[in-house]
DNA sequence: GCCTGGTGTATTGTATGCCAAGAAATGTGA
DNA sequence: TCACATTTCTTGGCATACAATACACCAGGC
């Protein structure tokens, strides 16, 4: 029903171009396929201040945070390019997020109810029984889904803010990593594991599957991934 | 023995005011006493950008580039704040921390030498025998150097990032957490255990040791840090 | 033909000016 | 005197102008 008074919304005044021009930056850049041989790494201020009719300043204050999470890189004089992590670096990533989701599971077992943990159970119901190849694509999603509600349930922002950005590197090879069938009915059984250790309260266990789990990625990429140079 | 050749450096061309100011703000910002209560929490553009001779647009990209990094806060229209933790933001922190440390104990036992690791231990043969108490402000360094070694000696550049920008919310209440003395004699006495899970190259054991050590600052900070809110 | 140096253009770095939003100060009426 | 409106001042947001540099291209000399 219709309010006979204006309907003024309150308005976000934390509407700043920096803040939205970063945000759609960040979004373009990570759901670009950074890892193509002809993607266009280059970042061109104008080009990007024209395209969103603004002036190069909030651009330049934009891309000055995103260099700070690491997501371009300013070579000064000569432009901003989106970076690539090497795969080395890559593996640092996977690690310190292997790091970070261990910690989340301790936490998750001191502070989440046993009804937000048996909801962890909840998602992988389509996928039981080694389904996982007719869906690996809602399999990839379910996974992602799987992980960053470990660290919501941890109840830890810090721990959330710092994974996400890691995971923003990590999300833009999973189609890569998850291709392979076998890694998926196995990767439903770790998870299945790390539900069960959270469901007895075993901090130590859960903290060692989760850790090994994500390492097991690090294995992979390790061996596999020679598209990262 | 002087070469033959021109010895020119190649020029640190990098110089860019935005990150020599960014520099110079997280220089100074780590360096005061944030939680006094008559601290100077304000930053003003126009003062900064006078104060250091330059105009305000690259000090705005430098303060955009900390607000990233979680040191101030800039409220549109309003101003430029430096952050102070809350003791619950706090805890966080040391959490994360002990995470990335822990993880790094295990690395270092994967790929430090035993010469490495017991390099270790001379850091602490002034402060051997208790004798702590007599000179906490020099322990208070050598505390700091010992963790930030045992993240150097993981080769794992991430981690030693993420580690010093929380390193700097830690240091900043660092005064407080050590002053006493039995935390001092106590501190070291886990140092000690550390470095010989590390010898014996346990990683398991390690890491456990370096998670409680980190966390029992947590429980102290608990406990203790009223003055955080 | 290749190297050297100069020139022009594209692009980034910095300075500055104007504007609008908040906050503080001031004025005004009950 | 107090509440509220108005003005003024402060301060950050954004646009734009100018300066400096990198790079490509071209011409001339060896």
């Amino acid at each position: 029903m219709a309010h006979a008074q204006l309907a003024i919304k309150p308005i976000d005044a934390n509407f700043s171009l920096k803040d939205k021009i970063y945000d759609s930056l960040k979004q373009a850049i990570t759901s670009m396929n950074i890892y193509a041989e002809d993607a266009e790494l280059r970042l061109d201020e104008r080009r990007l201040s024209e395209k969103l009719e603004i002036s190069r300043t909030p651009v330049r204050e934009a891309l000055a945070r995103l260099e700070q999470e690491g997501l371009v890189h300013i070579i000064p004089r000569r432009g901003v390019y989106i970076v690539r992590k090497t795969k080395a670096e890559m593996l640092e990533v996977v690690t310190v997020w292997a790091a970070l989701e261990s910690t989340a599971a301790r936490l998750v077992i001191e502070k989440a109810t046993d009804d937000e943990i048996s909801s962890l159970r909840t998602m992988f119901i389509t996928f039981e029984g080694g389904k996982a190849k007719a869906h690996i694509d809602e399999y990839s999603e379910t996974n992602i889904e799987f992980h960053q509600s470990i660290l919501r349930l941890s109840q830890c922002n810090l721990l959330c803010d710092l994974a996400d950005n890691l995971f923003i590197h990590m999300r833009s090879i999973r189609d890569r990593t998850i291709a392979e069938q076998d890694r998926a009915d196995r990767s439903i059984i770790d998870h299945l594991h790390i539900i069960e250790a959270l469901e007895k309260r075993d901090a130590d266990l859960a903290a060692k599957l989760v850790r090994e789990h994500s390492m097991n990625l690090a294995l992979h990429i390790e061996k596999h991934a020679d598209y990262l140079e």
